[in-house]
DNA sequence: CACACTCCCCTTGCGTCACGAGGGGTCGGC
DNA sequence: GCCGACCCCTCGTGACGCAAGGGGAGTGTG
């Protein structure tokens, strides 16, 4: 999971502002259910992205009527979300290739 | 960084034994220099692996006629790299599937 | 009307860990 | 004799994922 949540959170706000619990759900449907996001790991999670001047959040009212607090992605943040992207992807296939790299015997 | 470090430090183990010095030699040139292992994050992380049963340590001679204390990979070690890394690749790939669908306006 | 259930927000404490900064010892070469 | 490369380690700090708590408002059901 580790550091790449803020990465998730920023890309499910691309489209469109989403309230905590539907950036939970936006995590778990993109990834097929492989991925989780507990609350205690979510809000605190935004908070700090809010706190970095990456989100905004604002009060509103879900489709079932309900207070949320709706986050939207700032400026700041679209672009950390590139640069971090595009960071993140050449490390994550630097690492991949390092691990299959073939092993001796086979095994 | 995070999490990876595990997994390349046992990938690292698999053709020889290696040195502490010499495993971060090994992490820095596959990776292109774009990954340096700090020694603070380094022995700790061998010490850790060696509490599970990942490694086994053995004190020895380096090539430079230095005093130097060697990792091997237990078979333990190998079962658990073949399964992480399987689970890493499997993880990454999902994420980063996420994060390369497709922006409105472009931007 | 009471109750349950889903939705939606949050905090606290715990354990883990990457990392910077420090310290120490040994060998070879100038 | 000194410097630089090689090689080992620990401690403190801060960040963070997560489980476990707690609360409140809307909807549906008996």
């Amino acid at each position: 999971m580790r550091a790449t949540l803020d990465l998730l959170i920023l890309k499910s706000l691309v489209w469109e502002p989403r309230h905590g619990y539907g950036i939970s759900e936006w995590v778990e449907s993109v990834t097929d259910g492989s991925l989780l996001m507990e609350e205690g790991t979510l809000y605190p999670a935004l908070h700090r992205l809010r706190g970095k001047g990456l989100v905004e959040s604002e009060w509103g009212l879900s489709e079932n009527n309900r207070r949320a607090k709706y986050y939207r992605l700032t400026t700041v943040g679209k672009r950390h979300l590139r640069a971090e992207s595009a960071t993140w992807t050449r490390y994550t296939e630097v690492v991949a290739r390092a691990l299959a790299m073939e092993t001796p015997g086979g095994e």
